[in-house]
DNA sequence: CCTGGAGCTTAGAGCGCTCTAAACGGTGAT
DNA sequence: ATCACCGTTTAGAGCGCTCTAAGCTCCAGG
């Protein structure tokens, strides 16, 4: 394993001091025009890359911005990627904290923190508001998806509220009168849907359902047992579209047509709700838009010097897709 | 914006050197059972935690796994959620340097090295072998998923020839006789793949049928509309599973019955094969023996001193769902 | 009473970089 | 010849940690 080439070397090779081969690295101004050309022929020549452990320490910026995501949710996935170029775009580079069953959000922000992230975005945080704001006074942090009530903070995300009961809308339109929403654990954002929903089915004047869930396939799957055991409405709504998925799959392997028989959508226009057989009915997250905010607010706060908090709100769009149909006989 | 807490304020808080404390955080031999307890409140007290990037430097050690993976595709994160449980056990973690359309493989393993990683695990590498072997020689790699002929390489994979020509074989049993195969564009997987097709066809004495494809669900589309426009054999295998799926609904929705009228088969047991409301006929990448092994052969390499490369090979598992059924009249 | 460990603790020299303040070599003006 | 000043370069002091070698204290053995 060969000695990793230093800032040193590139120094040496060209008779130069470090000072100056680190000027044109970090393309800062000073040196001669003659000078950049060298030293970057020479640290071309001798494949000299920075450390970035020796940069961050000494220029006290590490210019990474840490992602808490799931990475098993392909919107989450999505959205990293977006912001990856994004941050690129910009100077910055990312740093993927991923969330697994076995390794809570705590850790995954812990672990940022270690490594000198400068600011923070959680996407789908789960965390109590509490601990957000204390982080939030460590570093900016951005919040993407949920909202956070009353707390001094930057968030970027849907009206999940506006979404859904514009969701609800629409089956009512199609001639539906039982329409059961099954909401996912987490607190804010399945309130808020759950909200959009009953103010919907309450205009159209309907009794509304409400059914425990979560945000898994499998989740989606356990809903649709618990319903197929019991009695099955016209329509379904469900927290997200990995639920829904795994809803819709559970009802097809029981006999019951979609949407002939139940009409199914879900949340976030992830690649799943396109790509399978039957497409699924959503509403879409604007991946672009949630990832420019997400990105604005950062820069903002971090090299343009604002301290007031934002909450964007990005304003939702329903896309329906053929697991949603009119209720027959209409 | 307040300041980190450094290692010589926990010091001053116990009255200790700040040797003792590292000696301490590090869980390193030599000071005595009171001072690992006073150190260990004290940092607790005031909320210490190492800077990584300092001790990355001072060590001369990151402790880190560098990961390029896809992050779009559900395998490799489960991949990459299981190494990240096992590269904890093992003491490391992982640094994720995610491939995406618009960030290749090599400026992912440039970011990865930049971070000073220590080993790096390349999810479905398709950089040419050259350029593997170089890097193999600045730090331990291992491929996952790929074959490396003739290179001197820590190779992690599933026997892909015998898993398809397993598959293969199910499909002539359940009476096909017209199966197409739609490589990857991915040279030597997609060759092993293809190679265990063609053996399994010849073998059962048909005609076999390749066509160009690629690995997304957005190729599988695209391959399902060529093969609408042109003819529909009775069993279709693609390269993987997101091209499966893509296929499998652009065949739904030009109303053609999978598999009352084409069998369709993926590869990777990838979370979407089991989901959706059809199940998908796959080849299970058994991700718990990938991943235990990948980071057997790292830490074998970065604390065991071995330095002879090695290829592991593991059986596959045929995976028969719904998206696979008997041609009609057997 | 001296010596030699054993057991703990610490001084101090880096790790590879950044960045400020100072130095350097011209140049044109005086 | 002197000086101020400019563009360019550099010395050197860190950044927050690790780790080796040396130091300290105390006690057993001679």
């Amino acid at each position: 394993m060969a000695r990793r080439i230093r800032l040193e070397d590139v120094a040496a090779e060209v008779g130069l001091s470090r000072a100056s081969v680190s000027m044109v690295m970090r393309g800062a101004p000073g040196p001669s025009a003659d000078t950049v050309e060298r030293v970057l022929a020479a640290a071309d020549r001798l494949g000299y890359r920075p450390d970035r452990a020796a940069a961050a320490l000494a220029s006290r910026r590490s210019r990474m911005i840490g992602v808490v995501l799931e990475v098993r949710s392909t919107f989450h996935a999505e959205l990293a990627e977006e912001m990856l170029a994004a941050a690129d775009r910009i100077g910055y580079d990312l740093l993927l904290g991923p969330r697994t069953p076995h390794r809570d959000e705590a850790r995954a922000v812990e672990s940022l923190l270690d490594s000198r992230c400068e600011a923070l975005v959680l996407i789908g945080t789960e965390a109590p508001v509490e601990r957000l704001v204390a982080l939030d006074r460590q570093l900016p942090v951005v919040t993407v998806g949920r909202r956070i009530p009353g707390a001094e903070l930057d968030v970027v995300r849907l009206d999940d509220y506006a979404g859904v009961s514009e969701l609800v809308g629409h089956l009512v339109g199609l001639g539906h009168r039982r329409i059961t929403y099954v909401r996912g654990h987490d607190a804010v954002i399945a309130a808020d849907r759950e909200a959009g929903y009953r103010s919907a089915m309450a205009a159209a004047g309907l009794e509304p359902h409400v059914l425990a869930g979560g945000k898994d396939a499998d989740d989606g799957v356990a809903s649709a047992r618990v319903m197929l055991a019991d009695d099955l409405p016209t329509a379904v709504l469900l927290f997200n579209d990995q639920a829904a998925i795994g809803f819709m799959s559970e009802l097809t392997r029981a006999g019951v047509d979609v949407p002939a028989q139940v009409s199914v959508a879900g949340f976030d226009d992830s690649p799943l709700a396109r790509m399978g057989p039957v497409g699924l009915t959503t509403i879409r997250q604007d991946v672009p838009g949630l990832t420019r905010h997400t990105l604005d607010l950062i820069g903002e706060r971090l090299d343009g010097g604002r301290t007031a908090r934002r909450d964007v709100v990005i304003r939702p769009e329903v896309v329906m897709r053929s697991s949603v149909g009119a209720v027959a006989g209409i």
